[in-house]
DNA sequence: CCGGATCCGGGTTGATACTG
DNA sequence: CAGTATCAACCCGGATCCGG
């Protein structure tokens, strides 16, 4: 992108990540951690593998991506965020919090992936029992299942299935992140369509809003 | 812009104001208010006119920026942000925070406004002693003069000169903003070319970190 | 399969000129 | 003052290809 060539911090910011597909390749490091170039494409629907090879160059020259041959036996490289990439963190939340009432009204054929969900259950839920014995949720909504748990006052996302669930939620991506941000009530949401298992108190515990 | 179309808070934001030059119409609408279409092309340096009228379209639509007729006898539209747009306020300042170290290093001939001094103003300086009488540091550093004056506990900007300034400071951008945020040591400033009239105290009142 | 490079058509941006 | 019109240059998206 060509420089603003003002002298002004957020001017500066845009010089380095306002381009387009630039910040969502930092959510995809963010959210995932260290990334083949494969991986990054596939959570980049709709990305040109040009325009990805050179945002990852850019993005190494800016000092925000590092890039690294994986030890072996892996035998790839992989992409990850310095910590000048990291601290990004709190723009991605920004801008993410800012846009969240957009996701009310979906449009049809929006890709989704379910690591997605991450950037909502790190910014939104809480676990509002530390005290009680770790709840974990499954959801399904994706192409691939991934899971909520409480660690310790925390509510961390991995990917993957729970061995033992409290609940499993399933359903279309706008019933599922209305009902986990608090925006859509549980019956609300069941009735257009999305299924629920478990004790709804599992839910309570880590939503929003008190 | 082309919509990214994923379902993800961020890309869904994006789509509103991840097009080139969007983020900097909102920041001149967050530092100087409402604004006429010719206040918004000099505090753009660079912007065509017509991207800024594509912009202020799209924004418009997305309910971000309000066109008013102003109230006679000005007779002419003014651009303002909504309530909407007025939330990204939280992201201008993220990623400005974000900037910031980048102007550490700044390049030559970069373009610079008084008024965007009132980025880091707003988002770094503190009123560390709200008990005592209100001081104000004038600055001198663009075209025109701005002021910088502590209102009970909070700390404001205005446009142009002050009338009795408890301090003065001129000189180079670089060295402005650098001795405003406490990157740069007062006497390592003079060394450099500022100049500082005044009780450096003053100056301490306000500076960040302590 | 992985990590790109290359090519091309079309859309967007940027600079300038012009207008109600 | 607040834009529109025009046009060249550049960037983006999609497809294809290629060396490990």
């Amino acid at each position: 992108m060509r420089s603003y060539r003002q002298y002004c911090a957020l001017a500066k910011a845009l010089d380095v990540v306002g381009d387009r597909w630039t910040l969502l390749i930092v959510r995809e490091l963010l959210l995932r951690g260290p990334c083949r170039y494969t991986d990054l494409q596939s959570g980049l629907p709709g990305i040109a593998t040009n325009l990805l090879a050179d945002r990852l160059r850019e993005l190494e020259q800016a000092g925000v991506v590092r890039r690294e041959a994986a030890p072996p036996p892996i035998a790839t490289t992989l992409f990850q965020l310095t910590s000048r990439g990291e601290a990004l963190d709190a723009v991605v939340e920004q801008l993410g919090r800012w846009g969240a009432p957009l996701l009310a009204k979906p449009r049809r054929n929006d890709a989704f992936r379910s690591h997605w969900l991450a950037l909502p259950v790190r910014h939104c839920l809480r676990d509002h029992r530390p005290d009680q014995p770790p709840i974990t949720i499954e959801v399904r909504t994706g192409a691939e299942p991934m899971t909520i748990e409480t660690v310790n006052g925390a509510v961390r996302t991995r990917p993957g299935a729970a061995r033992t669930p409290d609940a499993v939620l399933t359903g279309a991506p706008p019933l599922v992140v209305g009902v986990l941000t608090g925006r859509l009530g549980l019956e609300e949401a069941r009735a257009a369509g999305l299924q629920y298992a478990g004790d709804p108190e599992t839910l309570r515990r880590v939503q929003p809003g008190r």
